[in-house]
DNA sequence: CGTTCCTTTGAACATAGTCAATAAACGTGG
DNA sequence: CCACGTTTATTGACTATGTTCAAAGGAACG
């Protein structure tokens, strides 16, 4: 788990030592559970130890929308916020567990790089969300979608190189990319149809990195 | 201005006299400039003293996706981040007057829950808008969209229940929207059509405030 | 080993995009 | 203040992308 964090910031003993220790704090929840339920507030930010889940909202005719998926080792939720309750449910796509997150006491200058980062990482991927649900058509926002997890598994360590194991169903993809479940599948053979990916069950493998990248790359950033 | 920030938290006098004092710092923008350009570091936040600007991005091909707008009396960018670079280039879509985000210092603690409720607006925007693109429709996205202005108008002050002006093109509006400046016409038609709002120009009137709101409710929140 | 959930496929349909032409509004220089 | 050029708004006809509805085949799980 430690890992991620280590990724993005110098972290030294004392937070090191605070993060093993929230560790031992470790939390379970079922899937399809709500980790964070709707309306309450997050007392302190979570780390996600082990598994998926996601941020959703839901129109009043019961359409979905997953705001941001959470993948192992990020963070939910943050430190110096002011909402009363959060702004959307936090839900398990698998069984996870999450510990609270250590808040950056003295001397933990890497804790508190650590989930600025994170913060930051958090703004960055939904701006990306923004575009890829704004602009690109079904095609480009799955591969777009996998290159940012491809990314974001990288980063929490644990796999480079290797294909991702993505334990989700095409209906819940369908409620991240604002597509049906239906064009999720069509969407995905036509990706194995030009040898971008390879599926074999829930692993996923990203045949052609670059090509991917560079079909869904933006001006400037 | 300053209307915002003691709508959003409790202001005491530190907090107003550094307000006071970084708006006759005032900094001119013209229309289509950049506020905060491509892939430099804000300094310091800006408060956007008066017009409306926006963070965008754009595709390798040039498609573009206007990720948030910014209203009067709104933060730009904010304290406490990592970035090296900012996310998305910010652009005035008007003549616009920004300063320079005073920092909350010592006892001032108006200034830093100001800051702190304008950061989670800006993510619960943010969330709106992703939900938006997602999952509504054309119809529904303009209401949205209409409703959510509407609100933040509100909140800066200056116009309260009074029509918007809302100083944008269409094909601005449909690059917000995710959708094309053709499409955005026939919407806005069809909402004159179905008498929820009126079009005098720049000048937005909600006709059926209820009614708009009741069309995009979102379950919970 | 049956039930349920998930994936896959087809056919018909709906929504939004594209291309193009015209009209209206706006801005600028004379 | 008017004439001109440019941008923006409006409308129509056609096309493309994604949805809906339905059915059947597979995989997972008690």
């Amino acid at each position: 788990m430690v890992h991620r964090f280590t990724a993005i910031a110098a972290l030294h003993d004392r937070d090191l030592a605070a993060l093993d220790a929230a560790g031992r704090m470790a939390r379970h929840v079922a899937q399809r559970r709500e980790i964070v339920a709707e309306g309450t507030k997050l007392q302190q930010p979570l780390l996600l130890l082990d598994g998926w889940a996601c941020r959703t909202r839901l129109l009043a005719d019961g359409r979905r929308q997953i705001l941001q998926f959470v993948l192992p080792g990020e963070v939910i939720g943050n430190f110096g916020t002011s909402a009363l309750t959060t702004l959307a449910p936090v839900l398990a796509l698998t069984p996870i567990a999450v510990c609270p997150a250590p808040a950056p006491g003295a001397g933990m200058t890497g804790l508190a790089e650590a989930y600025a980062v994170s913060r930051d990482l958090e703004e960055r991927y939904l701006l990306r969300q923004i575009t890829r649900l704004g602009r690109m058509n079904a095609y480009e926002r799955m591969v777009d979608w996998l290159c940012e997890t491809d990314e974001r598994l990288n980063l929490s360590g644990l796999r480079d190189g290797a294909p991702m194991t993505v334990p989700l169903t095409q209906e819940i993809i369908a409620d991240a990319l604002g597509l049906t479940n239906v064009h999720v599948n069509r969407t995905l053979a036509a990706l194995r149809r030009d040898k971008l990916v390879q599926v074999e069950g829930k692993t996923i493998t990203l045949l052609d990195r670059n090509a991917c990248r560079a079909m869904v790359r933006t001006r400037g950033f």
